[in-house]
Parts: structure tokens; sequence; C-alpha cells
DNA sequence: GGTAATTTGAAAATGATTATCATTTTTATT
DNA sequence: AATAAAAATGATAATCATTTTCAAATTACC
């Protein structure tokens, strides 16, 4: 049924420039298409279809890891590295200018336990975005507020 | 620049309908398709587009809320039982079963203050859900782990 | 170097969602 | 009830991210 290892690995040019990519720029939370761009910007092109095959690859052998946006516009793709995994915090976005803010801080196990022990229910911290407005951008709304 | 409030609603036999399907299966999670194939095989048919912008309508109003499917195939939609403003507590949401836990607690204040004062950040509680699992899955996920 | 397995990339296909726009329905007003 | 203005509907086309297709290029291994 399962048999996906069986295939070999055939190493490549493109997987090997998306391993840089992401070595280079470790805190990046990007979508494919940001990804296409910066390769054809830098001279490198590199097929969308396989940006996205490299991706599920590199998902799948848990290198990197797709987020949902719950706005539906895509999936973002960013490294996993051992030590500052994306799995350990949350991520705020802004849905105003869509910057992403990782919320890495003790406070976070306060809050999974409380969520654990009051409501019974084990956070996901990889899958969960926290929604709201980043500093410039509350401060922006603030002044366009009728 | 922002009148959406200006509109009037005119009430529509398509938007009862919908209505009307939420309060039958108040439990349900469906994606508007579903809904779309529903309305069909029941002989009354409603368009695909209607249902999209009926279901935003009700999203807008906070009747009910847009969740994305674990595989990202589409979003899926679900009822939010008017009793406690889900405005102002966050939802938990398993990836397993689709339970949805409304997290009404004092706590969350504290969270909120957090993350307002470290991370300069204004977390906005109706749009964000918390994905994990729920106690039942959680104990139904930790027998299957391999 | 030869060869089979695998990957690539351009283009086409897919699938969910949104936009368009003529038509119909609703609401408010005579 | 007749009417006009406002809004909603629905068929279709458009969009946009992602996947599939398949011939050509690349890779691993003998």
């Amino acid at each position: 049924m399962e048999n996906k290892e069986c295939k070999k690995n055939y190493r490549t040019r493109q997987q090997d420039a998306l391993e840089n990519y992401f070595r280079i720029n470790p805190d990046v939370c990007v979508t494919a298409d940001e990804i296409y761009l910066f390769f054809l910007n830098s001279g490198e092109k590199i097929g969308k279809a396989t940006i996205y095959r490299c991706l599920d690859r590199m998902v799948e052998s848990g290198a990197v890891k797709k987020f949902l946006s719950d706005s539906g516009d895509g999936a973002m793709y960013q490294l996993i590295d051992g030590t500052g995994g994306c799995d350990r915090h949350f991520h705020l976005k802004c849905t105003r200018c869509g910057a992403v803010i990782h919320m890495d801080c003790e406070f976070m196990d306060e809050f999974e336990r409380h969520i654990m022990e009051h409501h019974h229910f084990r956070v996901d911290n990889g899958r969960t975005i926290i929604y709201g407005l980043c500093e410039k951008c509350a401060h922006v709304r603030s002044l366009t507020e009728n």
C-alpha cells in the first residue's frame, strides 16, 4: 500500500537551491510564489511545478512546515530548524499588512497548560495562527476609525 | 470609505433556506459545495455564487464561522450558537473530529494583555482559531501512535 | 559510456472561490 | 395595487493557487 520509501531520491540543482534558500533565510515564512519570484529575480529560474514538488518533499521529510492561512490565499512555508522550531511557538499574523511575528516566550507554555487543564484541549502550535493587528497597523487603523 | 452598514439586507428565499439548513443541522461542518449539493438533491436549487455570498454574509454577521479544512481543499462553515458573543472568546477546534470549544474564561484577558505588552500585537479574538486535539481525540491519537 | 530511474519544466488541467452583469426579487413609496 | 429604487440571484466567465501531464533533461549506478 505504502511504497513511497522504495523510491530513490535523485539530488538536483533545484533541490539544493531551495535548501540553500532556507538555510540562508531560516526565518522567512513564504509562499511558493514568493520563492519562485526570488529565484527568477536572482537569475536562477526554477519552474513553479518544481518548487511545489520540492516543497512537498521537504514538508514530507519534516524539514519545512506548511501553514494554511485562514484567509485561504495560499499556503506558506517555513523552515523548521531544530533549535527554534516553529512547531513550538505561536504565530501572530497581522490581518492588515501580513507581517508574521514568532511568539517565542515562556508565557506560551502557561497558555498551553491552561488550555490543557481547564479546557481539556491539546494545542497544535504549528497549525495555529493568531490573527490581529501589529503595532503599526493598529495605530493606522485607530486613525481611520469612524 | 467603509459603507457596508449603509446597505439594507433584503431577505430572500435562499437566505432563509440556508438559515434553516443550519438551524436543522446545528453541528455540521460543511463546505460550500456540500451545501450546494444538499439543496440540489432536495429539489431546491440554489446557485453556487449565492451560497458563497450568503455564507460570507453569515460569517460577517458572526452567525457562522469559517474554518480551513485540514487538507486545504476548501473552507468549511459551521454554525456558531448565538448565546455567547463569539467575538469575545477564542475557539478551540479539534483537527480530528471537528468539535469546537468556546474558550470563555478570564485567562484569555491575561493572554491578550501579555501579547499586547510583550509582542505589541492586538489579538482579534473573533478571527482567531486555535487548532489541536480535543480530549477524546488526543486519547485516540495516542493509542494509534507508532 | 550506457541505461534505467527520477526529476524537471512548460503548458494544460483542476478546483475552489470571486467577479460580471442581465434578470429577478424585495422593500419602500405613491 | 402600481411603481421605482435598491439589492439579491444565477449562469457564466475569470482568477488564482496548486496539480497533472509528458517529453526532455538529469542523475545514480553498472
